[in-house]
DNA sequence: TTAATATGTAAATAAACGTTTATTTACTAG
DNA sequence: CTAGTAAATAAACGTTTATTTACATATTAA
C-alpha cells in the first residue's frame, strides 16, 4: 500500500525532495538551494534527483505548490471560523505571523525570489497564490461591509493589499535584522488595531 | 575642473558603473546583474571594472548608497514641506510610488535581494536605509500626534512599518504582474485614505 | 525465473560566474 | 623626450552550477 502525500500528483520521492529543499531554505537561505545541497541533505547524489524531477525549476514549482497548500490552509481556517469578520482578520493576521516565524520567513523569501527567476511560469504561479490569498482577505472584508461592521466606503482590494503589506514589511525587517527578535510582539498588536480602525471608523 | 557626482567619495568611474548597474536591473532584473553584463553595458571588458571596484559586493554596496540618497531625498522633501502631517504622509506615499514606478521597482528588488546575499555588511547597510526611512515616517506621525491630528494611542513604530508595507505590497503585485498596469491607480488612493483613517479616528 | 521498471551511483560536461594577471594604450607632467 | 599614471585589454583561472551519460542494483510483475 503506497501512501500518497497529497491530492495532487506528487510522488513520495518528489515530496521528500521538496521537504529537503524547505529544510535548506529555512536553515541556509534560498541562495544555498542547489541541486548538490538538496542531494547531500538527502544523502544521495545529484543525479538521483533527476529521477524525480525534470529540472530545478520544477522543484521550485512544487515548492510554490507546497506554500500554496500550507499558507492558504493556515489563513483559511480562521477565515471560515464563524464569528465577527474583524476578529477573523485578526486571527488570520496572527496565524500568518506564526506561520512566518515557524518557517523563518521562508514563504516571503520565495515570493521575493520569484521576482528574480526568469521563468514566467514560476512568476505566474506565485502571483496566483498571492491572488488566492487576496481573495480570502477580500471576502472577509466584504462580509464585514455587508454586516455593517466595516465602513461601506472601504476599498476591499486596497485593504487586502495593505493587509498583506503589513505582514510583508514586518517580516522584511525581521529577516534583515537576522531574526534578532521575536516576530510576534506588542508592536504588531498595535499595527492590527490601527488597521482595524481604518476599516471600521466612519 | 573635475565634477564629482556626490558628497561621498565616489569617483566618476565608480558612478558610471553604478549607473550601468541600475540600467541593467531596471531592464533585465537583478539576476542579470553580472560583471560581464555591466562591462558589456559600458562597452568595456570585465577586468576593467576591477580598476574601480574591489569586488561585486562593493558595487552592490554603492548601489545601496545610491538608493539611500535618492529614496530618502524623495521622501524627505514632502516630509519637511510645511503643512498638515497627514497631508505630508500622503505626499510621501505618492512620491515613493512615483519613484518606484520610474525605477521599475528597482529599490524593492534590491531590498529583497539583500535577504539573499550572505555578506552581513550588505544586509546591515540595507537595514540602515530602511531604518532611516522609518525614522522619517515616525517623525511625521509623532508630529501629527503632538498637533492632536493623529490619535494619541497610535503606535508610531507600528504605523511606520504598515506605511512601508502598503508600498511594498503594492509594488510586489505590480512586479509579479510584469508591470502590466500602472502602479499609481485609484486603488492606492483608497488605500491611503483607509490608512489615514486608522491614524486619525478616535 | 525472467524481463521490465524504478532508483541509485560515479563521472563527465558545458556554461556561467567572479576574479586575477600580464600587457598595452592614451594621456599628462617634468 | 622621458617617466609616470590611469584605464583598458585579452586571456586565463578556479569554482560552482545544472544537467547528462553510462552503468549498476534492487524491486516488481508476468
Amino acid at each position: 500500500m503506497i501512501k500518497r502525500s497529497s491530492v495532487t500528483s506528487v510522488t513520495n520521492g518528489q515530496q521528500a525532495i521538496v521537504d529537503a529543499a524547505k529544510r535548506i531554505i529555512i536553515s541556509k537561505g534560498f541562495e544555498s538551494l542547489t541541486i548538490h545541497a538538496i542531494a547531500t541533505e538527502m544523502g544521495v547524489t545529484d543525479g538521483a534527483l533527476y529521477r524525480h524531477f525534470k529540472s530545478k525549476h520544477e522543484i521550485i514549482s512544487l515548492l510554490i505548490d507546497d506554500i500554496e497548500r500550507s499558507l492558504l490552509m493556515v489563513i483559511d481556517k480562521p477565515a471560515h471560523f464563524p464569528g465577527d469578520p474583524v476578529a477573523k482578520l485578526k486571527n488570520i493576521f496572527f496565524a500568518h505571523l506564526s506561520y512566518a516565524e515557524k518557517r523563518k520567513g521562508m514563504t516571503l523569501i520565495i515570493i521575493n525570489e520569484s521576482f528574480m527567476i526568469r521563468d514566467a511560469k514560476i512568476k505566474k504561479k506565485m502571483l496566483k497564490v498571492m491572488s488566492r490569498y487576496q481573495e480570502t482577505i477580500i471576502a472577509v472584508i466584504k462580509e464585514g461591509i455587508k454586516l455593517n461592521i466595516i465602513n461601506k466606503d472601504v476599498d476591499a482590494v486596497a485593504a487586502g493589499i495593505a493587509f498583506f503589506g503589513m505582514i510583508q514589511a514586518a517580516v522584511t525587517f525581521w529577516v534583515l535584522s537576522d531574526f534578532s527578535y521575536h516576530l510576534k510582539n506588542r508592536t504588531l498588536d498595535g499595527m492590527f488595531s490601527q488597521y482595524a480602525r481604518g476599516l471600521c471608523s466612519k
